[in-house]
DNA sequence: CTCCGGGGTTAGCGAGCGCTAACCTCGGAG
DNA sequence: CTCCGAGGTTAGCGCTCGCTAACCCCGGAG
């Protein structure tokens, strides 16, 4: 057996730079010559690594909603529901966002260039996810229905998403500032 | 002189039509051929409204940046400044959202593909608009610094611009949610 | 030493794109 | 009655795209 090392980096090495494409100029606005150019191979070579263009953004969309669901999830549970679980929620998603800025961006906005079987993918793993908040919100507001419930995630999620696009703020005030704004809006306090 | 009634409603009819597919699948995503089919034209008919495919988003987002500072900037003056202009502009931002969701979705999707002057033109008015927001935000928490205000206007625009990626609740009930939670999160009440 | 497969190269195909050219139609203004 | 321009049509050009084909290099297992 080879070293899944090298192989690995170079798969990884291009989801990352594309991810920074897609962010900048749009699924549609970036070529594979350009993938493969910015990591210093050039155009076909990439289907060494992946059967397609559509396979890139498809690997990267469903790799960040499987770990902002797992991660959610398990953050949730570990605070013990409720508001420390809200807590535990909203700051792992500031964390993600400040961390993740180009992938936040390509999934709401190239997300309907996914193939259509990676869509669904992503389509149950988020509501799965805005339903983690949705629960722990219904505990927290009594007689909250879960659909309101589900319309204040995703309003939260829009909030705490919006930091790509502006970054005027340093970092740690960045996150300090989303933190608290999210929680204002969701009533917890 | 023709009446230009008829004219007019043309290039306006392909306006909103070519906004809802853009929306939809991404301005790369959508030909020309597609919104003239989609007006009952077909294909090249367009370039007898529109210098090119580019011109149509030039103008809508132009249109819509324009308006948004405009109405933003008489309603907070017409409210006197402070809370009731902040509670202004949320309305005002709101109603917007509400009414005009697939502008919302392609201003913020299909940005970089604009023409540069038209670019630059859009850039310029949100940020007066960003900034009608953050003086007012400053004039109310005192001591709140430009960038902050900014940063918190953005944060307020991602919140309420969420509504055409849920749009899971009745409309008025989406207004109120949208409004007091946005309102929340600007810690104005 | 051999050889073979992983990972790279260039050439080029077929399709779709934005846009232009050339032409048609037809409802008024003069 | 004439004519002309607004607003359509189809044909087709030139370009770029995603992707395939055919080939090459070379490090390490047997």
């Amino acid at each position: 057996m080879t070293t899944t090392q090298a192989t690995g980096s170079r798969r990884e090495q291009l989801l990352a730079t594309a991810a920074e494409l897609f962010a900048a100029r749009g699924f549609h606005g970036v070529s594979v010559a350009e993938i493969g150019a910015a990591v210093g191979i050039s155009g076909p070579a990439l289907y060494k690594h992946f059967p397609g263009k559509d396979a890139i953004l498809a690997e990267m969309l469903v790799a960040i909603s499987e770990e902002l669901l797992s991660v959610g999830r398990s953050r949730a549970e570990a605070a013990g529901g409720g508001v420390p679980a809200l807590r535990a929620l909203v700051d792992w998603h500031v964390d993600f966002a400040l961390r993740h800025r180009a992938l936040i961006v390509v999934q709401d906005r190239d997300w309907e260039s996914l193939p259509t079987e990676a869509r669904e993918q992503v389509r149950s793993l988020q509501r799965a996810y805005v339903d983690v908040w949705a629960t722990e919100l219904a505990h927290v507001h009594d007689r909250l229905p879960l659909d309101r419930g589900r319309a204040m995630a995703h309003a939260a999620f829009g909030l705490i998403n919006s930091t790509p696009h502006s970054a005027l703020l340093p970092e740690p005030e960045m996150r300090g500032l989303l933190t608290r704004m999210a929680l204002d809006a969701l009533g917890v306090d």
